[in-house]
DNA sequence: TTAATTCATTGCAATATTACGATTAATATT
DNA sequence: AATATTAATCGTAATATTGCAATGAATTAA
């Protein structure tokens, strides 16, 4: 099948999932440090910068700014993507309640 | 090509984006939500808990074992699956770290 | 205008993922 | 022993993902 059957989910449950698999390759990991280190942003250096086609880069760039979580604007002949920080904020608080469940104390059957 | 060039990136992406991975699928949220949910640990209940067929279940468990994220022991013909909080902490804080990144106060150039 | 630069898009090949029916292995129950 | 229960494994179909060469669109530089 290859593809999820997220109706039987909750809407949290598939969201943490979408934005977890957009942190599921490491060019993508990769991008989004970079983009964090430099707060000017830049763009067409990561091509250089990760080491991958430029299509592939821009394939990537194209599904973290669906998520929302970059934005880019064209300058020029070339674009500028940075960080979209209100939308990063919302996916941290989402991924860190998840992250943060915590067992009782005794917990631990196993 | 279907797989990545993880040689290219560092350790700490690579790690990141698997075990990003691991919460890339609605199905392994949902079990690892229901395994925190109940401090004694169950496991075929996980089938009627989710919905899918027990072999996808056990798919998705081999993942989340193979990763260290929980573990399971025999008792009886059933199974018993926990959380793995030593390694589950460890993983939490990689991923902590990064989406705890943060940018200037100035920053988002775009 | 022509050429160069930058990036997006298209098309495709290779591989991965998801899901499940069928089967198997292991233990429990009768 | 025979049967039932539970869960892992195998095999397979459908779909998704990754990566890049080739191409196209837009802007800038000459």
């Amino acid at each position: 099948m290859g593809l999820a059957k997220t109706e039987i989910f909750t809407d949290e449950q598939n969201q943490i999932s979408v934005f977890a698999k957009a942190f599921g390759h490491p060019a993508r990991v990769a991008i989004l440090q970079h983009l964090f280190k430099i707060d000017t942003c830049f763009c067409g250096d990561l091509v250089k910068e990760i080491g991958l086609a430029q299509p592939t880069i821009s394939q990537h760039l194209k599904e973290l700014k669906y998520l929302g979580l970059i934005k880019g604007t064209v300058e020029g002949t070339s674009v500028c993507y940075c960080i979209d920080m209100a939308n990063w904020k919302e996916m941290k608080d989402i991924m860190t309640e998840f992250l943060g469940q915590d067992l009782l104390p005794k917990d631990e059957c196993c």
